[in-house]
DNA sequence: GACGATTGACCACATCTGTAGTACAACTGT
DNA sequence: ACAGTTGTACTACAGATGTGGTCAATCGTC
């Protein structure tokens, strides 16, 4: 199934809408993104409308408006940018990539934590297990 | 001084020989680039002329040829993009993005174990600072 | 049953990106 | 001094992206 969707940020903000949602309305997520954008409802909609176009979104009709759902799940589509976001900025080096975050960034001592007991995982072969 | 600039992927692999280099001339950065990429040299020069435009790279003229230098630093640009990558995927939850990354890739015990101390730096903040 | 609000379809348009081509000047070898 | 080589400047052009307008169908309301 269609690999390598091109998802530009905006469109991400939309995405992220209709992930968290299961289904949604256009009207819907235009009400959720009035929060944080000050976009027009018509740039929304064509949002909606080229991640359709992309494969990104699938609707189906209800009445009068359109039902949204994802077409590709969000951790498909988290992968794919994160790769490519290694690859350009870190060389593909996701443990140069893993420094940089720890390091710029603000954890909690329950993040580091966390972190730290994740990692313990990795480093024991016998306790990565399914693939 | 300057922010946020955009830096588009072809443009980064540009970036990354001219931060490596120091200082380079538009044939090195050519040649280094025909092993990785199958792009034209009129390519190149474009993705130079823009970089410069944008304010990435600086040059001084070394008799008929340009010598190139960058003009921002890679730590800046990596932090912008680190942040405007990490607003987009994850809202902004760096903590997602360290467990993402941890997950998807395949990190040499070396490499874990590396990360397992610059964490446990991060944990105590008596140890941290210390440059 | 006409009317305004809502919604999707289609269109527009500037900018950014990837990917080059053309023109022209300078340096180089003969 | 002239031609080839090399380098920069300017131009091109299609597809992606951000941003939003116009139009016509539809739906609920008076």
């Amino acid at each position: 199934m269609a690999e390598s969707l091109q998802i530009s940020p905006a469109e991400w903000d939309v995405m992220a809408i209709v992930w968290e949602s299961g289904s949604t309305t256009a009207a819907d997520v235009i009400a959720r993104l009035s929060d944080s954008h000050d976009w027009s409802h018509r740039t929304i909609r064509t949002l909606l409308a080229r991640l359709v176009e992309k494969g990104a979104l699938k609707y189906t009709v209800d009445g009068k408006a359109y039902i949204y759902r994802p077409a590709v799940t969000r951790e498909q589509c988290v992968r794919q940018e994160g790769r490519s976001f290694m690859n350009k900025v870190f060389g593909g080096d996701v443990g140069a990539l893993l420094v940089h975050f720890v390091e710029d960034a603000q954890l909690s001592p329950e993040e580091v934590e966390k972190l730290r007991q994740l990692l313990a995982t990795k480093k024991d072969p016998r306790r990565r297990k399914s693939q």
